[in-house]
DNA sequence: TGCTTGTCGAGACTGCTAGTCTTGTCAAGC
DNA sequence: GCTTGACAAGACTAGCAGTCTCGACAAGCA
């Protein structure tokens, strides 16, 4: 998450979008109050408001549904959730981190893969629900949106690095069990494979000109096992999924 | 081409990086004024100064060349060419068919792959090909800017959307020559094997994550051949190059 | 109870940029 | 010489991110 830590002023982490709901932030808050050095005082004054923090992150998700493209402004997420916009940049760094944390604080927060105990089967349904989550209207327009706003937003642009780099990770883990397994070839570049279905999503959910459904998943998936899949397994009867 | 077309005010035409250099703009302009109705004038006043279109055109690549993601303004280019706003927008609609047009103005014209008659050759060498260009460091700061920017500029984005559709079609063509040839297997999906290298060549330009260099490229162009190759290429010598 | 501290909503303000409009000048044809 | 339209220069408008200010308010502390 990237909400701003009370008292520090820093990031609470770079783990955006895989710890989003833990709310450790409280945690290191608390910690920092007793644990600080002699300079630190206790906390006095007002203390903030966790449903303005809420109200923000509902305004920003269902602004980046409605959108589809248009750019969300802070003035229209402030006035929507009736919060001043100084109130946004106490809690977050900037719009781009908003919009970041609304989109993965919805999201799902498991985003390991599933494990049947056979690579095609999991890589059909690692892709196909990738796909499936850039169909459901209000993800993909808010997903196209933050994807905008990383274009010309720095900060943002790192928290997407972080958020793409989990995703990777997981699906990579996904073919590792795979080629222990014996399934991929013992040399193969899971990395590039990792980036060729990434890549073909990307490319086709920004630029729209082919689709991105199951049947492609599956397509794909299958494809990217018969390109890599260990010698001794080329043949094998029942191992050769050509599609359609 | 995206500049505008004098008197008319509308786009030349939707060939943005396929047409650059023919300029039938001009050809467009003659015809107009013969075979108009009878409400059309022989053109008076000052001629446009096509010196000042070129120093435009020189300034925004310069600009995008040097920026590497700093967004580079009008008045930057206006400023830097030593020309009026006004003069900028009244050759091109917007910043952004300034910044394609300088980008795609200098850019190898011929898209289209090479033809030795042997798919996994030709295929190498055009995704190699692909991915040098964007290692040098002019093209690359140039290409990134310009998808910055098309990312606000729905107009920029559109002109994106021929540009890439230009370079899809050209490898499409490439492979459907192989699969004419038997190189590849007859129910191949083409349109998701060039998705793959497009999709591999942006992700990874533009997050970054990963290398672009010739040995992936050898590597993508072997695995997408092994992996979509007709049934009777299939174990034949010399067939399977499966990479390191 | 009153003081201090820090958050709150509201909104003014700064700085930046795309795109338009204005002005006075200049070149080309009639 | 007159008309027309391109020209450089730059003022202007509109939109937005991020900062700053203000008076109100809530919480701890003495």
């Amino acid at each position: 998450m990237s909400r701003t830590d009370p008292r520090t002023g820093s990031g609470a982490g770079a783990g955006a979008g895989a710890d989003a709901r833990d709310d450790s932030r409280e945690a290191s808050r608390g910690a920092s109050a007793s644990e600080q050095g002699p300079s630190a005082r206790p906390h006095t004054g007002r203390r903030r408001n966790e449903a303005a923090q809420q109200a923000i992150l509902d305004a920003a998700l269902r602004l980046l549904a409605d959108s589809d493209g248009t750019p969300v402004t802070v003035d229209a997420i402030a006035r929507t959730a009736g919060v001043g916009k100084q109130t946004v940049y106490r809690w977050w760094p900037s719009k781009g981190a908003v919009l970041l944390d609304a989109l993965t604080d919805r999201a799902d927060q498991d985003v390991s893969g599933p494990d049947t105990g056979a690579l095609r089967s999991d890589l059909r349904a690692f892709v196909a629900t990738t796909f499936a989550a850039a169909q459901r209207g209000t993800t993909a327009s808010a997903l196209r949106t933050v994807v905008r706003e990383a274009a010309r937003d720095p900060h943002l642009a790192e928290l997407m690095q972080t958020f793409t780099a989990t995703r990777r990770t997981a699906l990579r883990d996904l073919l590792a069990r795979g080629r222990e397994r014996g399934e991929l070839a013992a040399d193969a570049d899971l990395d590039l494979i990792v980036d060729q279905v990434y890549g073909v999503f990307w490319y086709r959910f920004l630029l729209g000109h082919a689709p991105l459904d199951g049947t492609v998943a599956e397509h794909l998936a299958d494809t990217l096992v018969n390109a890599n899949r260990a010698p001794q397994e080329v043949g094998r009867a029942g191992t050769d999924h050509r599609p359609r």
